[in-house]
RNA sequence: GGGCCUGUAGCUCAGCGGUUAGAGCAGGGGACUCAUAAUCCCUUGGUCGUGGGUUCGAAUCCCGCCGGGCCUACCA
């Protein structure tokens, strides 16, 4: 049975440095979903957050001789002040250092450890000191040596907790096997099934001894010990939805009911960290805590940005792409616009700043900006801005314009079941299109000169008036605030609990007055 | 080394075995005036990365090569 929750999750970011546009799209991906599934009448749950802990957050505190905790403050700071520029509404914040969540980590710790799922080993390996961390052969460099950035490398012996992965590995293969849809999109569930195939089966070392990572939440059952990246930043996933409330009672000031939200509609999450942490990791832990097969949340792995010759967005590259300079060109909306309508979910992009500015000023100036501002007014003209609902006239063109209006929301909910945000932009932009083309051909401006044709002007221009009340709903989860500015000039406002079920057409009342039509997108200058 | 994705008009992409390869934008021409010189109509433009192969038929399937990207299980 369904349930009427949608909880959706994005991958929580690494507070070792400031947010750039891979991080904004990702939630703001998210965030569209999340408001377009309310906007079905769901009741959403967006979680998104921060991942805290860590080595590297660790050496940078270090390094400005301030305390762990303040270091991960002020980049967490960034993040959320990113958040606000793109006008991002989450429900919950997940920042791993928050005393509920360890006590959750913990208690789970606890559980696998009593189930004989945690066992004490030790590892030899090249140890990099300078580094403080063990080398793998990914390190090695082209002549099989470790260079010299990593200063000293010595032979080690370090004893850690493992958690027991190869158990579960072939559950993980029958379950991938039979949950086809466990991964979106198809390409990256048959990736997760070929590195399924090839596996070895490996434990995976959960703990850092804390003579070399103190930055971390302290294991239950030694406290010698912190529990190292994915035990602690995977869980937030169920750690701030609710997990464990009442059995660990820490602070659970504003967590929402687990049964009601899990599982998970979408965690969502960039293709570099599907295998193994989101697909192999992720599941197996759920799998060993206790949750059954339907319990697993369902991944959509999202591609990346490049720069517009296709190649990585890098520091080093020195071609980073900053989202608070083009909000300051484009506004928040004209940037939301292009992140969701410039790439097909799944896939990669080429960020491209003549791209945007050609989104900006035909897609949204143009195409809908202007055409909302002729809509209104050509009746502040003609009619002093009322409208006449039921005008004794009707034709094709008006049909077809109803048609495309009353067909929309379930044309836009067939790509949006597929998370394909670009491809229902295309559809709501198309019916504009539609408008701007009826607009030529009923030309209400002759029909103004004509008495005779008073009914059908009246008719032209209520389904114009009409259609711009659908498109601001449908606009809505892409540019929420164009959709209120939208409604403000219609001098419409779809109510509290208004959902797609409720978008007929019709909605504008006999004797309608419309506002003041102002520029919804200026001229770029 | 292995896996997956990707290379199609100037740009961003769709098409993924079958009539003369499509869309949006940009470029060119025309119409119209309600509007943020806006909208509408028409139009220029491509040996589908490259070399082979399979097939009656390939952008579409297979193999090699070249370019771009991600992952490869203890470096978010």
């Amino acid at each position: 049975m369904p349930k009427d929750t949608f909880y959706i999750t994005t991958a929580i970011d690494y507070t070792n440095s400031a947010p750039h546009i891979g991080h904004a799209y990702e939630k703001l991906l998210a965030d569209v979903i999340a408001r377009y599934q309310r906007s079905c009448g769901k009741e959403v749950y967006y979680l998104t957050g921060v991942d805290q802990h860590g080595q590297k957050v660790q050496q940078s505190a270090e390094r400005e001789q301030i305390p762990a905790q303040e270091f991960a403050d002020r980049n967490t700071a960034k993040f959320i002040e990113m958040w606000q520029l793109l006008g991002l509404q989450y429900d919950g914040w997940a920042a791993t250092t928050h005393p509920q969540h360890k006590a959750v980590v913990q208690a789970i710790l606890q559980k696998l450890y009593d189930a004989g799922q945690i066992y004490k080993a030790t590892h030899t390996g090249y140890y990099s000191v300078r580094q403080e961390q063990f080398l793998t052969d990914k390190e090695r460099n082209e002549e099989g040596e470790f260079g010299p950035e990593w200063g000293e490398v010595e032979e080690r012996e370090e004893e850690n907790y493992y958690f027991k992965l190869s158990d579960h590995i072939e559950w993980l293969k029958a379950f991938v096997h039979a949950h086809p849809h466990f991964v979106y999109p198809a390409f990256r569930a048959k990736e997760l099934v070929n590195a399924l195939e090839r596996a070895d089966a490996i434990d995976l070392c959960i703990t850092r001894p804390k003579s070399r990572l103190e930055w971390g939440i302290e294991i239950p059952f030694d406290t010698d010990y912190v529990t190292f990246v994915w035990f602690d930043a995977l869980i937030n996933y169920i750690s701030f939805a609710g997990y464990l409330k009442d059995e660990v009672a820490v602070d659970t000031a504003g967590l929402p009911d687990f049964e009601a939200l899990w599982p998970a509609d979408v965690h969502l999450i960039g293709k570099d960290i599907m295998v193994p942490a989101h697909a192999v990791y992720w599941p197996i832990m759920l799998h060993a805590i206790g949750f059954p097969d339907e319990a697993m949340p369902k991944l959509v792995v999202h591609g990346f940005w490049n720069d517009k010759r296709g190649e990585k967005l890098s520091k080093s590259e020195g071609n980073v792409i900053d989202p608070a300079t083009r909000v300051e060109r484009f506004g928040r909306e004209g940037l939301r616009y292009y992140l969701m309508s410039a790439i097909a979910t799944g896939r990669d992009a080429d960020f491209n700043d003549e791209r945007i500015e050609d989104a900006y000023s035909q897609d949204l100036a143009k195409n809908l900006g202007n055409l909302l501002n002729r809509s209104l007014n050509m009746p502040k003209r003609y009619r002093e801005r009322v409208l006449t609902k039921d005008a004794d006239y009707d034709d094709d063109l008006n049909r077809e314009i109803r048609e495309t209006f009353t067909t929309l929301p379930e044309r836009v909910a067939e790509k949006m079941a597929n998370y394909q945000v670009n491809l229902a932009l295309e559809v709501i932009w198309s019916a504009l299109t539609l408008c701007n083309q009826y607009v030529d051909k009923t030309a209400p401006w002759a029909l103004a000169k004509d008495e005779n044709e008073a009914v059908r002007l009246d008719s032209v221009l209520y389904h114009l008036a009409e259609a711009m009340v659908h498109a601001a709903f449908h606009i809505a989860p892409v540019m929420p605030e164009t959709s209120q500015r939208m409604q403000d000039q219609l001098n419409y406002h779809f109510p509290e609990g208004f959902t797609v079920a409720d978008l007929k057409w019709g909605l504008l009342p006999d004797g309608h007055q419309l506002g003041e039509g102002t520029p919804l997108f200026p001229r770029l200058t």
